[in-house]
DNA sequence: TTAATATATGAGTAATCACTCATATGTTAT
DNA sequence: ATAACATATGAGTGATTACTCATATATTAA
């Protein structure tokens, strides 16, 4: 080790050769970030099965809490987490707040994921 | 506290109503976790870019390295991740080894979040 | 007012994650 | 054989995460 040190593939890899000028189209570094973002919300299970649920109808966070069989914080703490990201959103009636779903976009890349996921 | 607790919301809640018999449909555990890993496996900025860099072509190692300015080991943990899960391929041509992508089915996921979150 | 209910939230924690570093493996050339 | 290169991988680490617990806030009823 220690030697010569190339400092890098752009003479000797036997690649691509595509890294001069550069690797084309580039995805910015703040769109590579909100899209992780986006699907980094979708990947967690409770998270999926929330957005299952409210896929068909609007739920109370009581409600949710029993289907999901899991304590009311964490579903509280789950829905302020997708309500930051407008995945989903709040109708107050009394005591209760019901939760559905915010966004016809996501709700798109979640059904289409379903669908493709089945067929897999 | 700790005196009554009603066990559940089922005769007091406000709520909806449908927690019983129950909310259905219901997602079985296997599939919500099938799904979020799926997800989870797009949710990573590093993982969003190596998957838009391999949409347009093949790409070895090393320019996906140089591509992503990121240590070649970090890479290949990326890589080793997404073809545990059949998102990714390899082919190798002597010391070289190409990736690209293994599934169409998460490559059009990942095609229509784009256009979903380029239309929000 | 006080009590009960429904939800929200801050702190704490164990598990997971995305890296770095060092090293191992595999391939080609000399 | 040895050396150089290309990639893979195990260990270690700091940051993040998904929960629990206790408590705060909000609404309604008595």
């Amino acid at each position: 080790m220690e030697k010569t040190l190339i400092e890098s593939c752009e003479d000797t890899c036997t690649g691509t050769g595509l890294v001069q000028p550069a690797i084309e189209p580039r995805l910015p570094e703040h769109q590579a970030v909100g899209i992780a973002e986006v699907f980094k919300a979708l990947g967690d299970p409770t998270r999926v099965k929330i957005i299952y649920f409210l896929l068909h109808r609007e739920l109370c966070v009581h409600d949710l809490s029993t289907a999901l069989e899991m304590g009311q914080s964490a579903v509280s703490h789950q829905l302020r987490y997708l309500r930051d990201l407008h995945i989903v959103k709040r109708r107050k009636e009394g005591k209760t707040v019901f939760y559905s779903l915010d966004d016809g976009h996501i709700e798109q890349i979640f059904v289409q994921t379903l669908h493709h996921l089945q067929h897999m």
